[in-house]
DNA sequence: AGCTAGATCTACT
DNA sequence: GTAGATCTAGCTA
């Protein structure tokens, strides 16, 4: 995979349209493991295939920046679903992928990805060679593919999206193992976090 | 207007 | 395993 060419990756998986994410978070978070996200920049292509991803179930969980209602920070999650939602924490940024209704605060933390394509640039823009170190932590993702709050609200469904994800085949379930969600200080027993068994690309 | 906590990461020991 | 960097929304007053 890591020999494949721009052309090649964006012509054999067709774009994600905004059905796919229009479930419960908790739904979309499995299947959005093997999943190919990509960003368009004006020096090339970045992708990456997620391994890591938490659910936030909206209303129904504390931990959700939702919970308490909609605000300045947080309006992007109350979007119809395929729309990201971007936040600062300490000195780095998170995405998330707005799931469920329009008016309904559930999204997808990405969380772990493994690098496809455009690896130098993340290597250059993360000040770390080892690809292991890349793309393992929300952080870190936003670092390497230069994801700020400029793309809070952004949807990954239009046909000029600059960010968006390849539907590659799904994961079956026996490949996927749920934990507790990671670096929360409320609803911790929740069994959120989804991650691919075997891959070498994870957060901790 | 000031204070605090946070869905993190790095560099130590 | 833990301290410190760093910054802003959201809260209290």
């Amino acid at each position: 995979m890591t020999n494949l060419s721009d052309h090649q990756l964006l012509d054999l998986y067709p774009k994600l349209s905004s059905d796919f994410f229009a479930v419960s978070a908790d739904i979309l978070a499995p299947k959005l493991l093997g999943k190919i996200l990509v960003k368009l920049e004006a020096a090339g292509v970045l992708a990456g295939q997620i391994t890591e991803v938490e659910a936030y179930t909206g209303f129904n969980d504390p931990a959700d920046h939702g919970y308490r209602g909609r605000s300045q920070r947080n309006q992007s999650l109350f979007l119809e679903a395929g729309h990201l939602y971007v936040h600062r924490i300490h000195r780095y940024h998170c995405l998330d992928i707005v799931s469920d209704t329009e008016g309904f605060p559930g999204s997808v933390l990405i969380r772990s990805m493994e690098p496809f394509v455009g690896i130098e640039t993340m290597q250059t823009r993360r000040g770390k060679s080892d690809l292991a170190a890349l793309l393992t932590g929300p952080g870190k993702i936003c670092q390497a593919f230069a994801i700020d709050t400029t793309f809070d609200g952004a949807s990954i469904c239009q046909s000029n999206s600059q960010i968006f994800l390849l539907d590659t085949p799904d994961i079956p379930d026996s490949k996927i193992t749920r934990s507790p969600r990671i670096g929360i200080s409320v609803a911790k027993d929740k069994l959120l976090r989804y991650y691919l068994s075997n891959s070498r690309f994870l957060s901790r």
